[in-house]
DNA sequence: ATGGTAGCGCTGCTA
């Protein structure tokens, strides 16, 4: 058994924050990090920059909007974008890339949000989620050890809203969505956060607005699903809210896990 | 809490 930290952070442009994801790199040192919103085409992916800091990385993105990705200390193989389902969303959305590293199946993903339940994002919104179990359904079994990663853009209960009566009617806490959420628990994953901290009102994304991170006006919509195999053997959680402050934050904090990988 | 900020990129969309 080797410690694997395992980390996910929605950068929100990767080019504005590479200086924070190289600070953050430096002293959280986790072995592997999914990596959302990079806004970058493969291109102009700054591989240079993540091999100097000892990371093999994947990126998938088409510029602008969306672009996911993992980086690896502990090796990274049989890379795999979309969900490979026949329909054709993918590339051009760049949501979701797969890779085996040291042993473990590991998936960055970035949800769509949704904008709003009468929008017909939301329903894509709840199709994406179902072809992200059927995708995780499909490439393993729960006895493996698997890890899916990123910006959910929804959060599992109310304890993870600092307002559920704020957003009564909004996307991110709707039934639907957390049904979808909840097929890949029933699958045999675990949120390995809240499997941590159990009744903890904590955050990872809180609006750029209105000052509302200083406020703790914020959502836990940032997971780490773990498989049981490895959902067992979780000896830390954490959301750094310390990468949420300062100078040019991303909206989101990072969160990570440790985990005793075989 | 119905305004507000950030990123991309040059106009308004996305979140």
């Amino acid at each position: 058994m080797t410690l694997m930290r395992i980390a996910t952070w929605n950068v929100n442009s990767l080019k504005v924050r590479l200086g924070r994801l190289e600070e953050w790199l430096g002293y959280a040192q986790p072995d592997v990090i999914c990596l959302q919103e990079t806004k970058l085409a493969d291109a102009a992916f700054p591989g240079m920059d993540m091999e100097r800091l000892g990371y093999e990385w994947a990126h998938h993105g088409s510029g602008r909007w969306n672009g996911v990705a993992i980086l690896s200390r502990v090796g990274i193989e049989n890379v795999r974008t979309g969900f490979d389902d026949g329909h054709d969303d993918e590339p051009s959305e760049a949501r979701v890339i797969t890779a085996d590293c040291g042993g473990v199946q590991v998936t960055s993903v970035y949800v769509p949000n949704g904008r709003s339940l009468d929008d017909e994002m939301y329903r894509m919104k709840l199709d994406w989620l179902d072809r992200l179990h059927d995708f995780i359904a499909g490439s393993s079994k729960a006895g493996d050890e698997v890890a899916v990663c990123g910006d959910f853009n929804v959060a599992p209960h109310d304890i993870d809203v600092y307002s559920p009566k704020a957003f009564a009617g909004s996307t991110h806490v709707s039934d639907d969505e957390r049904k979808r959420v909840q097929r890949l628990l029933d699958w045999g994953m675990v949120d390995a956060f809240r499997s941590r901290w159990s009744q903890e009102k904590l955050y990872s994304w809180w609006d750029y607005r209105a000052g509302n991170f200083h406020k703790g006006f914020g959502m836990r919509i940032d997971h780490i699903l773990l498989s049981k195999p490895l959902a067992d053997n979780v000896s830390f959680a954490l959301i750094d809210r310390n990468a949420r402050k300062g100078q040019l934050p991303s909206d989101h904090a990072p969160l990570f896990v440790d985990v005793e990988a075989s």
